[in-house]
DNA sequence: CTTGTTGCAAACGCTTTGCATATCA
DNA sequence: TGATATGCAAAGCGTTTGCAACAAG
């Protein structure tokens, strides 16, 4: 029982917009510059298709402050991220050893089903000397 | 220049309803618990005091799902929690150089200001046992 | 007294859902 | 055409805020 499939004319708009940004942008900023370009799509449509793109690993997820950000994913094992709180830009980052150490542990302190979500931000070079210019979420 | 201070009814009482419970619970349980209990307080007290006994330090916080958990601070150091997803029980985790390995790559990158939020989630032997019982966000 | 705190209800911000309509295959 | 996906508007959910009443020091 397969999940979605059609090439729709959102999804594609979609996959488009992230391609044009490196960045991990959140469902709103993707809708609001598809708008922008003059291409209406409902944003109800746009949270759907990110979703269903993060279940079948097409885009990366990261959370924060409860709100998603969205990334056409770039390395298909397990990885995480360092990403610009300022410009959302980010960078892969393979910690070693750490998903064994920490399954190992789970599991040695009677846990099962471990998942484990790490995140870190910061501020990069290029947001800390522009000090201020690129908004928000980037997209450009 | 100090902030919080007074010794109210309201905190007393959710430091009370913290102590009763060695799990993660939300602002949302803990004021549930205190009316079953007969203690009322409003919920907007519930949750400026748990953010202010954050950022005191008095509790450790895990994010899920966009949604905080408190618990009372065991231990001072940074360390990561190991949080059963049914009981909310934890386990405190220190990964010996996790810190500083982030902070080296991070700054090694170029960014600065960095934070990272590591959370690890998995089932306990116990709740795994029970298969059932144990309510969502036990206090007991 | 004076200032921080409470409680309530309304507002928020992000995300999800119901449902009739449009669309892909 | 028949199963999916869309779009809109309304609902959800956790959390925050405005503000008048209140209580701690």
């Amino acid at each position: 029982m397969p999940t979605a499939r059609r090439v729709t004319r959102p999804r594609t708009l979609i996959t488009e917009e992230l391609k044009r940004s490196d960045a991990f942008s959140t469902a709103q900023t993707i809708f609001t510059n598809l708008s922008k370009r003059g291409k209406r799509v409902g944003i109800a449509t746009v949270y759907r298709n990110l979703q269903s793109m993060a279940e079948h690993h097409e885009v990366d997820t990261v959370q924060d402050n409860g709100e998603t950000f969205y990334r056409l994913c770039k390395d298909r094992h397990h990885h995480h991220h360092l990403v610009c709180r300022q410009c959302g830009r980010a960078v892969e980052l393979e910690i070693p050893g750490l998903e064994s150490w920490i399954q190992a542990r789970a599991e040695s302190l009677g846990f099962s089903e471990v998942s484990h979500s790490l995140e870190i931000f910061g501020i990069c070079a290029r947001c800390r000397r522009s000090h201020e210019s690129t908004h928000h979420q980037l997209s450009d």
